[in-house]
RNA sequence: GGGCACGUGGCCUAGCCUGGAUAGGGCAAUAGCCUCCUAAGCUAUAGAUCAGGGGUCCAAAUCCCCUCGUGCCCGCCA
């Protein structure tokens, strides 16, 4: 958990201490500028001694060190800040810990399951979404004290990966190599789907595969590394690496999934051989076919089995489209299998683009290396012009930091409830709301604290923009604890964006270097501004770098 | 047909969970700002029936109901 003086936390318990029984929701961080703090009284007013309650208020939140003025405006209790609190606070936490917020070490251990994405073909941009914020959510659960690990289920077994494969046979040059396997698969679907009888080649693989067959094993176990091989790769090139690869197959014979059947032999019915599950709302989910291969649930049931014995939560990045699939998995698990472990899932809406929906055996795709390369381009070209006094590697690498954090912003902002369409001017457009906006600003603290002294007697005089801004990074926890509540990326990627626009005002209005007696305490919330940036940067995936 | 999401200026988006003081930003447009810590920045102007209708409430973008639009799911695929 988040350990930090909390100003807000403070305020409901001097309400609670005369009885006005104030919760959390009661106390807004306005955004309105009348206040730091605002306490809506609508609840309150009107009751019998609310006036005296009122004056005992005042009185009371007068009386504490870090209220500078406290007033009733209507149905608002309004309280300001002492603005020195807000930086010997921050301040101070950075001087003892090293970080503001510091935090507690949870002993509970989570998993994060991101991208799982069918080793089939390159990573496109839509999944990428997928580890982007599922990455981000690793770290932010980290951040906030938790320990985490991510894994990414490789799926090397089943109808999709069988395709790949017979895609592979039937090549005749047999290169295993990501365009050649990828042509092959598509290929293969091609011609599924003129004759749908073709699948049946499909499952006669299935069956060789799962009863142990050594060629075919072999074969299809090269050929999935080969793929995700480029998966990861590409991946690595937008700074996302991923603790543990858990291969499908391996729970095809396994303790788990003799558990698991176990656990459901009681509830397991069959239909022409086939063998499936009934729900409560009596949809039937099925495990196996008729010839006896499993089924994807089958496998995903015994893998959560897996992951329970390691982890008290688990968490599943998932794609809109399993939302079903995964309510039918939580009421078999927790009603039949007895699972302990929390779960929880978040769900992300599709990328499309122009053309509609994306897919890798149609070819309609915009692949996350064809991004980065655009994206690195077209950088490339702004940086150049922007700094031609620059060496070529230096461009390049304020280019490549610049692009991969500007991919990765523009995914994080966005709350994944909302379906995206995918435009190219939108994710090489590097100004406005855009990571390159963020960094910039990083880059200014840069020189100021190379030249300003943070040393030395602390100005109590404070002006309007050093307030808000210290105001904002002072608000930075509760972003925090709003992406770890709602398992969202998005709150720090707004946060970040109304920092910035803070510190920019800051930087317009406020000379830090050779501004006299205000330069120790300016160049102190510069540091602080540069740490918490640090902080959030790291996060969202955004990379800062010192000059650019 | 049933279920689940989403709908905020021309375009993109925050706020919705937990109702409350003028609905924040950005892109595009227009007019400005570099002898002064980096102009990837800043200032100003213009642009919003918060999809539509009804309800609850002292108070609704926010909660409830209905309608419309979009996406997704309803496989012995994953």
């Amino acid at each position: 958990m988040l350990l930090f003086d909390d100003i807000r936390d403070s305020i409901i318990r001097t309400c609670r201490s005369l009885a006005l029984d104030v919760s959390a929701k009661d106390l807004d961080t306005d955004r309105t500028g009348h206040a730091d703090f605002s306490l809506k009284l609508f609840r309150f007013s009107g009751k019998p001694g609310f006036e005296k309650l009122m004056q005992g208020l005042l009185n009371e939140l007068g009386k504490e060190k870090y209220v500078s003025s406290v007033s009733l405006d209507g149905k608002y209790l309004n309280i300001k800040i002492r603005e020195r609190s807000y930086l010997d606070i921050m301040d101070t936490s950075l001087k003892e810990k090293g970080i503001f917020p510091d935090t507690f070490q949870d002993p509970d251990r989570v998993l994060v399951e991101h991208t799982s994405t069918n080793p089939t073909g390159p990573i496109h941009i839509g999944r990428a979404r997928n580890s982007i914020v599922g990455d981000s959510l690793a770290r932010i659960l980290k951040r906030y004290g938790y320990r985490v690990t991510t894994q990414y289920f490789v799926n090397d077994t089943g109808k999709q990966v069988m395709g790949l494969y017979l895609g592979y046979l039937k090549s005749p040059s047999r290169i295993i190599d990501i365009q050649h396997l990828l042509e092959g698969y598509r290929k293969v679907y091609r011609e599924i789907e003129e004759d749908k009888s073709k699948e049946k080649e499909i499952e006669a693989l299935i069956k060789k595969y799962e009863s142990g067959e050594p060629t075919v094993v072999r074969e299809v176990h090269e050929i999935c590394t080969v793929m995700l091989k480029g998966i990861t790769t590409s991946l690595s090139r937008i700074g996302i690496k991923i603790d543990d690869y858990v291969w499908e197959s391996g729970f095809l014979k396994s303790q788990e999934m003799d558990d698991v059947l176990s656990s459901l032999s009681d509830n397991i019915k069959s239909e022409n051989d086939a063998q499936f599950i009934e729900l409560s709302n009596g949809s039937k989910v099925f495990l196996r076919r008729a010839d006896g291969t499993s089924l994807y649930t089958l496998r995903d049931l015994a893998y959560h089995k897996f992951k329970s014995l390691n982890y008290d939560w688990l968490i599943d990045v998932l794609g809109e489209d399993h939302r079903d699939y995964a309510k039918s998995l939580v009421e078999i698990l927790q009603d039949m299998v007895n699972l302990r472990s929390k779960i929880s899932f978040v769900f992300y809406s599709f990328i499309s683009l122009d053309s509609g929906k994306m897919s890798t055996r149609s070819g309609n795709v915009v692949t996350l290396d064809e991004l980065i390369e655009k994206a690195e381009q077209n950088a490339l070209e702004i940086v150049k012009s922007k700094r031609p006094d620059l060496p070529d590697g230096d461009l390049r690498k304020i280019a490549n930091a610049v692009a991969v954090s500007a991919i990765r912003f523009q995914i994080a902002k966005i709350n994944l409830g909302k379906e995206l369409v995918f435009k190219w001017s939108e994710a090489l457009n590097l100004e406005g709301d855009s990571a390159p906006y963020i960094m910039y600003s990083y880059a200014r603290t840069t020189k100021i604290l190379k030249e300003a002294s943070t040393d030395g007697e602390t100005s109590n005089v404070f002006d309007q923009y050093e307030r808000s801004l210290l105001r904002m990074l002072y608000l930075y926890p509760y972003s925090l604890q709003a992406a770890k509540d709602g398992l969202r990326v998005d709150p720090i990627a707004s946060y970040l964006l109304e920092l910035v626009r803070s510190f920019n005002d800051f930087y317009n209005n406020c000379r830090v270097v050779g501004s006299g007696e205000h330069e120790v305490k300016r160049a102190k919330i510069v540091n602080i501004y540069r740490h918490v940036l640090q902080d959030a940067c790291y996060l969202v995936g955004i990379n800062l770098l010192d000059e650019m």
